[in-house]
RNA sequence: GGACAGGUGGCCGAGCGGUCAAUGGCAACAGACUGUAAAUCUGUCGGGCGCAGCCCUACGAAGGUUCAAAUCCUUCCCUGUCCA
């Protein structure tokens, strides 16, 4: 593969590079690259959002560079201590160790092994001292520092902004300077970060990084990209089923993204489904379910995601009972007659927080027991070994009883 | 340090002495419809009580005024703006 190959491949899918002359000049030494990529040990769970970021990553592997898969211990050390955001006590150094392991094994689905080193910035930045920090801090600006759109905001909306926020843009970027890193891959989201390093590094008498920026992903919602706090992702390592059923779940205009970003599929194919959806000759609902289908595979294994497809369909296009269904023990001594108050039952089997809960259920027309729909909040009714309640489309629990 | 403006349910945001468990929006949940856990429409959305009703706990915190407080007063905590 030649250069020009080589950057058409890295293009593809991005939203943005910057200094990209430089990267193809470094490209053409045949130098190794070595690529940074910023992780954020307090929410571990890997969710397709980092993905399109990792896959990117991985492609880049392929071509045989490498990643410094920077572990953002440090900040996370520290905490917010403006004690607003809850999202970020700090933690202990046990924490950290802990998520920064299952960040790696979840990592290690999608990067190569062998070609990434992982670094935690807590090695450069915890020895620091305060002139340290001043003398980092002197070679920034506060104009600079506040043209970055978050900061923008928060300020003109009379926002507080901690002063120690101000700073971590300058520890992203530190952290570049002493990896000397060729490149760095971000969400958009993240590029001013990113531009703080390359200033950082010219001001240190190195070439400025490259920066690969990915489109955000919007989540579950279809409108803000997709995060831990706002609660609106898929995460890798959710059952097969989740998985399934959350994609479905995405809005229809999301879909050609989401296989655009996440999926191995080549673009003339993709083009094609698009114009297969629009002239009708596809419908939609099997658009999305291959999207499902695919990416299911690719966390899980075909076979799941063939059995997550028939599962999905069973239960939500033929209203059936799914395959598997939680089982719930109860005392037989709670029932009388054999029968058991219908709200009680409900509480009981956890299937609502709240008696007035399953009374609003009841009241909507939610419940269902052995699939017959019960609207009476009066009702006892009789129990036995097996017996399958339901509540909504997606809530079962199957009973057993006990004898104690 | 001074002047001013604020702190309300998961979030945003009304209310500014009784009719307030608190309008509205978002999120969430449910139902209908469908093509899916899409879209759309409708409904629910603090907790308890065998529940068309009643009872608790809530409007930054603690006291107070009042028959009655999210609403008034005092102190404290927190946030923002301007001045220094």
């Amino acid at each position: 593969m030649n250069v020009n190959q080589s950057l058409a491949l890295i293009r593809q899918g991005t939203a943005e590079i910057i200094g990209e002359a430089e990267l193809a000049a470094k490209l053409k030494t045949g130098k190794l690259l070595k690529v940074k990529y910023g992780a954020d040990p307090s929410a571990p769970d890997l969710h397709l959002g980092h993905t399109v970021v990792l896959r990117k990553l991985r492609q880049l592997q392929e071509m045989g560079h490498t990643v410094q898969f920077l572990i953002g211990d440090f900040t996370s050390l520290i905490g917010d201590p403006s004690g607003r955001s809850a999202t970020r006590p700090p933690m202990t150094p046990e924490e950290i160790q802990v998520n920064a392991q299952t960040y790696q094994d979840q990592v290690f689905k999608i990067l190569l092994p062998e070609k990434t080193e992982v670094v935690f910035n807590s090695r450069w930045c915890q020895p620091m001292n305060f002139s340290d920090v001043i003398r980092l801090a002197g070679r920034y600006t506060v104009a600079r520092i506040m043209e970055r759109d978050d900061f923008q905001k928060r300020y003109q909306a009379g926002r507080p902004i901690g002063l120690h926020e101000l700073l971590y843009p300058l520890i992203q970027g530190y952290d570049s300077v002493v990896l000397r890193s060729d490149l760095e891959l971000c969400g958009t989201d993240q590029i001013f970060n990113c531009l703080v390093a390359r200033a950082l590094q010219v001001d240190d008498g190195q070439e400025p990084e490259a920066i690969i920026a990915m489109p955000l992903l919007e989540g579950l919602d279809g409108v803000n990209k997709m995060s831990k706090s706002l609660g609106n992702t898929i995460g890798i390592t959710e059952t097969a089923q989740d998985i399934y059923g959350k994609v479905m779940s995405i809005p229809d205009e999301l879909m050609m993204k989401y296989f655009e970003l996440l999926t191995d599929i080549p673009v003339d194919e993709l083009k094609k489904m698009l114009l297969d959806w629009e002239s009708g000759q596809l419908h939609p609902r099997k658009l999305k379910a291959r999207l499902a289908h695919t990416l299911v595979a690719q966390y899980h294994t075909l076979q799941a995601a063939n059995q997550a497809e028939q599962e999905f369909d069973r239960i939500f296009t033929n209203s059936e009972l799914p395959r598997e269904i939680p089982e719930k023990v109860l005392a037989r001594t709670i029932l009388h007659d054999g029968k058991l108050w219908i709200v009680r039952l409900l509480h009981d089997t956890g299937l609502v927080s709240s008696k007035s809960e399953a009374q609003r259920m009841l009241r909507q027309g939610a419940v269902q027991v052995n699939q017959q729909k019960i609207k009476d909040a009066e009702l006892d009714v009789p129990i036995t070994d097996g017996t399958v309640i339901q509540v909504g489309k997606r809530k079962f629990v199957k009973i057993k009883l006990t004898s104690g």
